[in-house]
RNA sequence: CGGGGCGUAGCGCAGUCUGGUAGCGCACCUGCUUUGGGAGCAGGGGGUCGCAAGUUCGAAUCUUGCCGCCCCGACCA
C-alpha cells in the first residue's frame, strides 16, 4: 500500500479526551473515530489490526471445534422474557421500537437467541457436543464509556455456547474452549493468565477469566510468577483428547482478580514468585448449567431416550478491546509496537527523497519485490522530511522499517529498523528483501 | 446515577470576569530555500464561537433552557 494512496489521519498533538495510552495512540495513529460516546468508527489501519485479531479468534475456535454462525445485532424483547432477562437486564441493556411498536432490542449478548436456535433443531444427544459461536458488534449501554474501545458501548465480541447432555460434558467443552483461550491469546503476542471469577449462580469453579498484565490496566491481580512462564498448549494439541490435564495446570498456581483474591494464600507463596500487577480482562469462560436451556425448554432425548435438559457454558473474547489490549502491553514513548502477528503491514517502506531518481527506482524496486514475496508492506512515498516520517513510522508501529535514502543508496545500503528493540542494520538492497522475506515468510 | 469540568477552524488552545463584530500554534494550499529524527521565509484558505430563546444599539462574552463530550466514584467484556 502506497502512503500516498492511503487513508492515515496521523494527529501530531493528543486529543484531549484521551486518558490511557491505547485511547491516545489510537486516536493519533488513526486507527479510530469517536461518533458518540462509547461509538467508534474503525478508520483502515484500525480495521486491519481488528480483523487480524478476528481472523486468530476464527482459527483457533474453529480447531478447538466451535462452529461459526452469525445471529443479528438486533432482537426481539420476546426471546429475553422468555429468559427472564428483559425485566432484569436493566438501563443497560439498549431498547428499541420498531414501526410496528414491537419491541426490539441492541443484543448486549446471545445467549437466548442461540439457545432458540439450538432448540429449534437439535433433538438427540448424538449431535452433542455442539458449540455455537460468532463475531458480532454488542451493545451495551454503560453508564460511563471510557478508555476508547476499551469500555465502549458498541463493541466486537466472540462469543461461543456450548451445548452438553450433562455436566461431566459442559466440564469437557469448558476445557476446550480453555485451552483455545491460551492459544488465541499467545498467538496475539499476549501473556493472558486465567484467573478463577464468579461463578454466578451454579457455583462451581467453572468460570474463569483471561488477563493480561498492563501497567494501565483497570484492576488489581495477584499471580504466581509461574503463569507467566509456562509453555502454551502447541497446535498439534488433540482437542478430542482430555484436556483437563492442561487446564488443571494452568489452575492450579495461584492467580486471582482483587474481588477473588486471598492474601493469606498469596503471602504463601514465595516472595519472588509473587506478582502483583495491573490487568485488563480480554477474555471470560463460564459454565451455567441449565440457566437458560431449563426455562426456553432446550432438550433433547438421551441414550434412554427421555428428554433432558442440556448443560450449556459460554465463552467471549473482547475482539475491539484487545485492540486497545495490545497496545497497552506493548508501545513505548514513540508509539505502538504491533505483535507480528497482528500488525497492520509487516513492514514500512521509508522513501527518505521521493522525487530523487535513484532513490525512487530503489524503493519501487523493493517495493514491488516484497510484495511479491507476500510481505505487506506500507510504502511511505509522500513529500515530507525524514523526521515526520521516522515519527509517524515509530507511531503506527510497524515491526519492521525499511529506510532508503540517497546518502545509503551512495554505499549500495538501506537500513532495516526493528521498531521493537530499535536495533538497526545496513544491508545491500538485495539482502535487505532477502532479509525481510525470509522473516515474514 | 452522585460529584467535578469542558464545548471557539481538522487537532491543541487564548479571548468570556469587564459586551464593540474572532485570534495563536500545529495541520492544510501556493511559491522559494531547505532536506537521514516532527525545517525556514513569504503569501493564502478555512470558524452559524454546541443549539435555542432572551437582555442590549450591539452577544463568543450577560440571562434562561436544552444538547453533546470528558474526568473521579459506583458498575462492567
Amino acid at each position: 500500500m502506497r502512503l500516498s494512496r492511503y487513508f492515515l489521519p496521523i494527529l501530531r498533538e493528543t486529543p484531549k479526551e484521551a486518558e490511557i495510552v491505547s485511547h491516545r495512540l489510537m486516536l493519533r495513529a488513526g486507527m479510530i473515530r469517536q461518533q458518540s460516546a462509547g461509538i467508534y468508527s474503525w478508520l483502515p489501519l484500525g480495521q486491519r489490526v481488528l480483523a487480524s485479531i478476528g481472523r486468530i479468534v476464527r482459527e483457533e475456535q474453529d480447531r478447538a471445534g466451535a462452529i461459526e454462525i452469525l445471529m443479528p445485532t438486533i432482537q426481539s424483547a420476546e426471546l429475553w422474557r422468555e429468559s427472564g432477562r428483559y425485566e432484569d437486564y436493566g438501563l443497560e441493556m439498549l431498547r428499541i421500537e420498531d414501526r410496528h411498536e414491537r419491541e426490539m432490542l441492541y443484543g448486549p449478548t446471545n445467549e437466548e437467541m442461540v439457545t432458540e436456535i439450538f432448540r429449534s433443531y437439535v433433538r438427540s444427544y448424538r449431535e452433542l457436543p455442539l458449540n455455537l459461536y460468532h463475531i458480532q458488534w454488542k451493545f451495551r449501554d454503560e453508564v460511563r464509556p471510557r478508555f476508547g474501545v476499551m469500555r465502549g458501548r458498541e463493541f466486537l465480541m466472540k462469543d461461543a455456547y456450548s451445548f452438553d447432555l450433562d455436566q461431566e460434558g459442559a466440564r469437557a467443552s469448558y476445557n476446550r474452549m480453555f485451552v483455545a483461550y491460551l492459544r488465541t491469546f499467545d498467538r496475539l503476542g499476549l501473556k493472558a493468565i486465567p484467573m478463577r471469577a464468579e461463578s454466578g449462580p451454579i457455583g462451581g469453579d467453572m468460570s474463569h477469566e483471561f488477563i493480561i498484565l498492563a501497567d494501565t490496566g483497570e484492576s488489581q491481580v495477584f499471580s504466581s510468577r509461574r503463569l507467566l512462564d509456562m509453555a502454551v498448549p502447541g497446535e498439534d494439541t488433540d482437542f478430542s483428547a482430555d484436556l483437563s490435564p492442561i487446564v488443571d495446570a494452568w489452575t492450579t498456581p495461584y492467580a486471582a482478580t482483587e474481588e477473588k483474591h486471598d492474601p493469606a494464600a498469596f503471602e504463601r507463596l514465595p516472595e519472588s514468585e509473587r506478582v502483583s500487577a495491573r490487568g485488563i480482562e480480554v477474555g471470560h469462560i463460564f459454565y451455567f448449567g441449565t440457566k437458560y436451556s431449563e426455562p426456553m425448554g432446550a432438550k433433547v432425548a438421551g441414550p434412554d431416550g427421555q428428554m433432558r435438559t442440556v448443560h450449556m457454558g459460554s465463552y467471549g473474547i473482547g475482539v475491539s478491546r484487545l485492540v486497545a489490549a495490545v497496545i497497552e502491553a506493548s508501545h513505548d514513548d514513540a508509539g505502538i509496537i504491533w505483535p507480528r502477528n497482528i500488525t497492520p503491514f509487516h513492514v514500512g517502506l521509508v522513501n527518505l527523497k521521493p522525487g530523487d531518481k535513484n532513490t525512487d527506482l530503489a524503493c519501487e524496486t523493493l517495493y514491488a519485490r516484497l510484495a511479491k514475496a507476500g510481505v505487506e508492506v506500507l510504502y511511505d512515498d509522500v513529500e515530507a522530511r525524514a523526521g515526520a516520517k521516522f515519527a509517524t513510522m515509530d507511531l503506527i508501529g510497524l515491526p519492521h522499517q525499511l529506510i532508503v535514502g540517497p546518502k545509503g543508496l551512495e554505499r549500495d545500503e538501506v537500513e532495516i529498523k526493528n521498531r521493537r528493540d530499535g536495533s538497526r542494520q545496513n544491508l545491500s538492497p538485495d539482502a535487505a528483501v532477502n532479509w525481510l522475506v525470509a522473516e515474514w515468510r
